[in-house]
RNA sequence: UCCCCGAUAGCUCAAUCGGUAGAGCGAGCGGCUGUUAACCGCUAGGUUGUAGGUUCGAGUCCUACUCGGGGAGCCA
């Protein structure tokens, strides 16, 4: 008997085949099963018939519990009924491992005990979804620098300067010297860049920020291209077809994915070059202007009316609770009460937090940095990812480029992604000229002994160079409507909390 | 470091003014030949996060602690 996997079902319609799984979920119905398998490639509903297998076997299958592992024969029949299109009508079977009392089960669990379960919650379809769209991230990464001419540069994780702060940096004992898990590649990168033109690296960054957002992990992947001989506008144009080629190739490879988890499709299709281009000042003007007052007064109005709606309706479903109903009508709604009641609790978030936000972003005064809620807005406010540039240098690390027409400001750029997702790419024009550098880390308070190997790259054959950061989760998060990254790595890292 | 919210059955959540602790899912048993989070009937399942306090009486009020969620700052 052939052995095959779920995802090629379709070149065996009307064959025989062996497939290898878990049970994902069943129903019975008498005289007929209905067994999903997964198989690590998708689902595949298993029709059992009670006159086409031994009694043992229907029996056995029949009291099969959740997640046991199983070999399955049958043939295979298109069925528009079936999860995939392709169902398999079993022969024969023969179980593996049963497991029983599975703990995650097929309906609704908190996010604290599925952190708790993660090592089962991988399994699930939503994880599966997204674990498949991280790895099309991913190599639409790789495949993007590696076809225009990046060459790959490995850049330590174990640093001794830091990139930016000390303080966000996570220390390691080395034989007895400090050492620091790296949050970023980029200043080895820029050495690299003046080797290979074009460079980029890929790995796990680490950030010991205390920050417990939705945005926030304390390891995370970040890829980092550095080119040199670039200015501000090359380095934008290289972002957007960067992250439009990523978009592009998730909706290339995984639209039943994005489907099965509620992606905004239509949404994505939109993300092509050119994004939005808007400079500091211009984001300062647009938070503080009547324009931004108004759009955040108008999603107050929404919320505030969702809220009323999800009100009346658990109101009367309330009452009719109260009253003499059949029971199946008091089970429905006693499961879509629980339903409203956890939107209510969103709602309610979102309008305590609308004044909040609009406070924060009306008092934005120039100068200051952008802030996560000021982000949102913006992002809000428009349908394509948006590029920032031009933040205050004060704002801003050392080695950024001062804007020569406009000392105030550097040649940087934030890349916030829309519908309100925020940053997903941070990344700026490097300062190329020796003695403004050396000014710069002393304005800063920082030691120039820690940086001489980096003003070296000033002193022989300084050129123009720059480039970004994206971060790996964020861009997940952003692209299959995720709102807190930590579902988009397997194994999250959270400030104070590491579950497995 | 700061602000807000929460902890009740294995899971997700109810419990009006402080007055006998309840649903759904899951589990077990039974029924049904096409189900899509199937459906129907029955059964089991509880020291209400911990420690104190107020009260005739505390899931509910007060204090402290523990754990968790969201957000600010900072950032990918």
């Amino acid at each position: 008997m052939e052995k095959t996997t779920i995802e090629s079902l379709g070149q065996f319609a009307d064959k025989q085949v062996t497939l290898e799984g878990w049970l994902y979920n069943s129903r019975a119905s008498g005289k007929v099963q209905f067994l999903i398998i997964r198989d690590g490639t998708g689902l595949c509903q298993c029709i059992i018939e009670k006159d086409k297998v031994s009694d043992e076997l229907f029996e056995q299958l029949g009291h099969l519990g959740q997640e046991s592992s199983l070999a399955v024969t049958g043939l295979v029949r298109a069925d528009e009924r079936s999860v995939g299109g392709y169902e398999l009508a079993v022969t024969d079977a023969k179980i593996i491992a049963s497991a029983t009392d599975y703990p995650i089960t097929p309906k609704s669990h908190g996010i604290d005990f599925l952190l708790k379960q993660r090592h089962l919650h991988l399994r699930s379809q939503g994880q599966w979804c997204i674990g498949k769209i991280r790895h099309t991230v991913i190599d639409a990464i790789r495949r993007f620098f590696n076809d225009n001419g990046f060459t790959l540069v490995d850049t330590p994780i174990l640093t001794a300067a830091a990139g930016e702060e000390e303080q966000s940096l996570f220390e390691v004992d080395y034989f007895g010297e400090p050492l620091f898990l790296t949050q970023t590649g980029q200043l080895h990168l820029e050495s690299a860049a003046m080797s290979y033109g074009k460079v980029y690296c890929f790995g796990p960054t680490f950030r010991a920020e205390r920050s417990k957002t939705r945005r926030h992990l304390t390891e995370f992947w970040m890829v980092e291209p550095e080119v040199a001989f670039i200015e501000l506008v090359g380095l934008l144009e290289l972002a957007e077809n960067f992250v439009s080629s990523i978009v592009a190739r998730v909706l290339k490879d995984n639209k039943s994915q994005l489907e099965s988890i509620g992606a905004d499709i239509p949404a994505l299709e939109k993300i092509t070059p050119p994004f939005y281009r808007l400079t500091y000042t211009e984001a300062c003007e647009i938070l503080t202007s009547q324009r931004a007052k108004d759009f955040l007064a108008g999603q107050l109005e929404k919320f505030k009316n969702q809220k009323q709606q999800i009100e009346s309706r658990i109101a009367q479903l309330e009452e009719e609770q109260k009253g003499q109903i059949k029971q199946w009508k008091r089970d429905k709604n006693a499961a879509e009460l629980i339903e409203l009641r956890s939107e209510l609790a969103e709602v309610d978030t979102k309008i305590e937090n609308n004044p909040k936000h609009a406070q924060l972003a009306a008092e934005f005064r120039w100068g200051k940095d952008l802030g996560g809620s000021d982000e949102t807005i913006i992002s809000q406010m428009h349908d394509k990812p948006i590029f920032v540039t031009h933040y205050p240098k004060q704002a801003k690390a050392f080695y950024m480029k001062t804007d020569r027409s406009n000392e105030n400001v550097v040649l940087n750029f934030d890349c916030l992604a829309p519908e309100g997702f925020g940053e997903i790419i941070g990344g700026s024009i490097r300062e190329d000229d020796f003695d403004r550098l050396v000014t710069r880390i002393k304005e800063q308070n920082l030691k120039q002994e820690n940086y001489e190997w980096y003003l070296d790259l000033r002193k022989y054959g300084s050129v123009p160079h720059g480039g970004f950061g994206l971060g790996v989760e964020r861009t997940v998060a952003w692209i299959t409507g995720q709102k807190h990254i930590r579902q988009c790595i397997p194994f999250p890292r959270m400030m104070d909390k590491v579950y497995i």
